[in-house]
DNA sequence: CGGCCCGTTTGATCTCGCTCAAGGGTTTGC
DNA sequence: GCAAACCCTTGAGCGAGATCAAACGGGCCG
């Protein structure tokens, strides 16, 4: 849209690490160039989801990690008997499929929330790769440590938050990512149903609804369906701070 | 104790992996000689934690990973305000501190709850050898792989189980690691509080208590403080698996 | 255009776990 | 050996969120 005109030229599948503009989000953060062209020979392909089908489930053998290109995926584990809990929502940058090195084999559903696009990063080459890089390793070590982190993050907020808490901390993290990403972090379209963040937060889909709503009526948010716009910031993060006492 | 007599060696503080009667749970899993020598060197020193003492705390500097190699700890985190979450509980062969490496400052605080010994592993020298040893670099990765796996767990369970549920799966839990070090899976005492527990499972530590004396009531477990008989694990994992509906 | 499906909102009621409170048991330290 | 913490248990009442139910709204397809 707002780019000065290129000449056209047609890239039909193979865009490198190098040339990516998630680069400083994703796997190749601070490489050096001859880094990153080695980087590019492993992340050889991509795949595309479209929306409502998986990346991988639970049970698949696992092969490679997937870097989100475009799109929206959630992760989601299921319990022998029918439970299921959203684990994660993951954006532009952000690694799936860390769960499968442990055993080989995935222990999560991953599922486009809509049409999206994935890098494929074959583990045993990345495993050989950053064997030679240290950066590489290092970056690595650090995606899958942060992962651990945030999930204890996830842990605290199932734990010891009250609904409207665990909502204003979902709408904060997935605001601040987006900043992140560019984009505002005022508005915002949910790519997930309320049952999905209801699964996510440890609420069913009506305490959901209702908490949406009285963040409306409390002129926190204007919320239309999907549609969200933050209009008190500050207001959330006291939520999240505790202010309930 | 069963061990042919030995020659009288003291040693006072070096004890190798490669003589570690936890190295079939710990990093050297399924290393070669020359391997643990070399992992030998790198896990230099031990240290001992005071039952109540930290072996380290949110935002202190990561350097280290450690290996529980006596006794029991406790990981927690806490967010602004005061609330405290606890997000592990961990005993002999497991790794603590993976959380430091995403920022080079660890993220919760590890505190010992019996008198207890680490081993202290240089996390860059670790680095340095996993490049060298693949074996290494894998069984890492996967020891990183399935602490996500496990939080995913947790998640599970603090979003989506009832009271009794959540104890039945922390004791199951409990009992197959207890197992796996050789300890009867029917008869333990619990190392930390009913509040432990609690925080761990997203309870009050009242509401725990109930759950204990239901267990009891019901002929399940034995529970004398924190010495607990198993009766009827099926009965728990009968729970876990949603025997609810 | 109309009808259907899916997701969402809202209301009414119920219930599990929380809160508050009291009492008892165990360990620790003087 | 006694006292003081600390931890655990149990009861009573309450409340946040679940459950059940109904109606609404938007998007999609015939």
């Amino acid at each position: 849209m707002q780019n000065a005109p290129h000449p056209i030229r047609l890239e039909p599948f193979k865009v490198a690490c190098s040339g990516c503009n998630l680069r400083e989000l994703c796997m190749p953060v601070g490489m050096s160039q001859e880094q990153l062209d080695r980087l590019d020979a492993i992340v050889a392909t991509r795949r595309t989801i479209a929306r409502g089908d998986s990346l991988f489930r639970a049970g698949d053998a696992f092969t490679s990690l997937y870097a989100v290109r475009t799109g929206f995926f959630k992760t989601c584990v299921a319990s022998e008997d029918g439970r299921d809990q959203v684990t994660g929502f993951h954006m532009a940058g952000e690694l799936l499929g860390l769960d499968g090195i442990g055993t080989d084999r995935h222990t999560c559903d991953s599922v486009a929330l809509e049409d999206s696009q994935v890098c494929v990063i074959g583990y045993h080459q990345l495993e050989d790769l950053s064997r030679e890089l240290s950066d590489l390793q290092r970056h690595f070590h650090r995606i899958m440590s942060r992962e651990i982190v945030r999930d204890h993050g996830v842990m605290l907020l199932l734990g010891s938050m009250r609904a409207e808490e665990r909502l204003a901390a979902f709408l904060l993290n997935l605001t601040q990512r987006l900043r992140t990403r560019g984009f505002s972090a005022s508005s915002l379209v949910l790519r997930m149903t309320r049952e999905e963040i209801g699964s996510y937060l440890g609420l069913k889909l009506e305490t959901v609804s209702r908490a949406f709503s009285k963040f409306q009526d409390d002129g926190v948010l204007e919320v239309k369906q999907r549609q969200i716009r933050v209009l008190d910031a500050d207001a959330l993060q006291a939520l999240v701070n505790g202010s309930h006492c």
